[in-house]
DNA sequence: CTTGTATATCGAACTTTTACGATATATATT
DNA sequence: AATATATATCGTAAAAGTTCGATATACAAG
């Protein structure tokens, strides 16, 4: 986050209400993925998510990958599965940055 | 800013670097429009602002149109002339949202 | 009332983003 | 090995954003 290009990627990351929802989703993972079977810890994986967001597979699985190059998410793979949480370091930094340079 | 409609329309209105920069210019008006005749207290007018970021006029304008539609600039039409000032209330709201909401 | 200046709006070209279905890749299961 | 499942990537079409020059509007000055 110390460079103004990162800043760029972070904020038209969060330009787009659906990956907002889905941040904000993974703030209570047991709350809006009950369906998960297996334990939060290492996060949710894909496929619920692409269940809540109402999209189709690839177009959620863009607006993942677009949250994880912005460094909002962070990814685990466990077997065939991706699951994903959010990166609470980068999400305070950029508050930290916005909040200073805007 | 109670509502996600605004936040949105601010996100996107930070999202595009240009509009960044010209809030950034308006912290410091006296130090970035020297030339301005006028003094700040109403803000800087539109013209110096196009001046400043190279772009077209219209262009100009329609960054600035972006900034005052989410409410981070306000503006005061005084003669020809329409100055643009940040609305620190608004800004400071906005982070205030985003720091929560995110 | 004409002319000039400041800004906004319009219309069109171009670029970027979004979205989808189809396909590819990787892993797991049989 | 063959099949099934989870996710990513590709190709493409549609939508949104950016930019420009030209024009419109609003005000000021002569």
């Amino acid at each position: 986050m110390t460079d103004n290009i990162e800043l760029d990627a972070v904020i038209k990351a969060l330009a787009h209400p659906v990956r907002r929802q889905i941040l904000a989703w993974l703030k209570e993972p047991e709350r809006w993925f009950a369906e998960q079977p297996t334990p939060f810890e290492a996060g949710v994986c894909a496929g619920m998510i692409d269940k809540k967001t109402g999209l189709s597979q690839s177009t959620t699985s863009a607006h993942l990958a677009t949250l994880h190059r912005a460094g909002l998410v962070e990814t685990q793979k466990i077997g065939q599965w991706i699951y994903y949480k959010r990166n609470e370091a980068n999400i305070r930094a950029f508050l930290d940055a916005i909040s200073t340079s805007l």
